[in-house]
DNA sequence: CGCCGTAGACTTACAGCGTATGCTTACTAC
DNA sequence: GTAGTAAGCATACGCTGTAAGTCTACGGCG
């Protein structure tokens, strides 16, 4: 009896916070933020719900935590990169990066948290944009118009309803919805959408965004 | 006693969706979404929460509700305005809506809703472009990417904890905890906020995709 | 007049949530 | 051994959305 309980722990690897965030991604990451629960994280590591409290503050830290290692992952250029391909490689990686965890993008918006990962994403891309020549204000507006367009063009992404293979018999059941004669616009473009499926282009906005910098910082086009 | 109960609902304006929803934005506007329960919902409208169900199909219906009338609010230009008038000032219109509703970026983002409101909104976001001389794809992307600016840069906005006037107090915590050697550039940035206070321009990066939009259609610079 | 169908408000109840509080257990140092 | 400490456990509280069933007031009809 107290053999088997001491075995119980022993057998069970210790719990961490490490371990716990970790277990706490993939729970999101199988089925959203919604089954993060406490209990089905406790559940998942062998281990009621109120042992979590022994390694992490509270749930928000958890999530705090989750969102760090995330963007943990994104990789970032670094120093002697020029700015304009360091914020391509950027965008393109946290892109990635946050398709791949579909939680995390709409978290990193909804808090505000300075964790490690946080802070070395934020001053490798400070930095490439300073070292190119751009000015504090000037950086601080790049950094911001490219996360807007990272954030904004990722969520958008995110939400729409079902995978791009799918789009199709959506916008069928959407199009039957719509009045055509009062939204002939919207009309149009979802019967397109049906013949050729949806097809977001990140790129196409980031580039945008990338030259428009290149014009407004003026000088430094090259390094 | 029965005349009591009898004055008591003849007394009350008669519940209704729209009354339903319209409480529902107060709520949010002044406790955030937080404070949106069916609960409080039905106190405010003195009702218990489970009437509320006779007028909306359960909360998901709700939020789909409120995004949609706030979406109303936003200004949509007429038919025959220059699309990148157009543009500036759906983008901007929207960016102050969305400024007054602080939960409704995100609740935007995290649903695929389809109510009048977001349907007239979209009709007259393609409709200028179209005019405007943007092909189907074209005005998809010009579409994608001017939204991605407003929503990304809309939320980054609300996240930062409190209002601009305070932010130099937060910074200065914020700086205690980083490692001014290891994150020179966030700490560079961090101490030039402390001093000027924070500044983010939307319209800058809304300039931005607009002159790029410009450049990239090509043709029709002026209607 | 009485009756009755119906719409809408109410009551109760349930499962699930985060977590405060107070145990009990296991291990380490003396 | 024994005391101290870290960590897991059990219980309980208030909150959430909402399913299910009940009560009540009103409009139409005989």
């Amino acid at each position: 009896m107290s053999t088997e309980t001491a075995s119980n722990t022993a057998r069970r690897a210790p719990l961490s916070r490490e371990r716990v965030l970790r277990t706490a991604i993939e729970l999101a990451d199988q089925g959203g933020l919604g089954s993060l629960t406490m209990r089905k994280l406790g559940q998942r590591l062998g281990v009621e719900a109120m042992s979590l409290y022994n390694h992490v503050a509270n749930k928000d830290d958890i999530l705090d935590g989750i969102v760090d290692l995330v963007v943990g992952d994104i990789d970032v250029p670094p120093a002697g990169t020029h700015w304009k391909a360091a914020m391509r490689q950027r965008s393109i990686s946290a892109h990635q990066v946050l398709l791949a965890h579909p939680w995390a993008a709409m978290l990193v918006m909804s808090r505000f948290n300075i964790g490690p990962g946080m802070t070395r994403y934020l001053d490798a891309t400070l930095g490439r944009l300073r070292e190119g020549g751009f000015s504090i204000e000037e950086a601080l507006d790049a950094w911001h118009t490219l996360d807007s367009h990272l954030y904004g063009f990722t969520l958008q992404e995110l939400n729409l309803p079902f995978g791009v293979e799918e789009t199709q018999n959506v916008s069928a059941s959407v199009l039957g919805q719509i009045p055509a004669e009062q939204y002939p616009y919207v009309f149009e473009v979802i019967t397109r959408i049906m013949q050729t499926g949806r097809d977001e282009d990140f790129e196409f906005g980031l580039d945008l965004v990338l030259d428009g910098l290149e014009r407004i910082a003026g000088r430094s086009a090259s390094m």
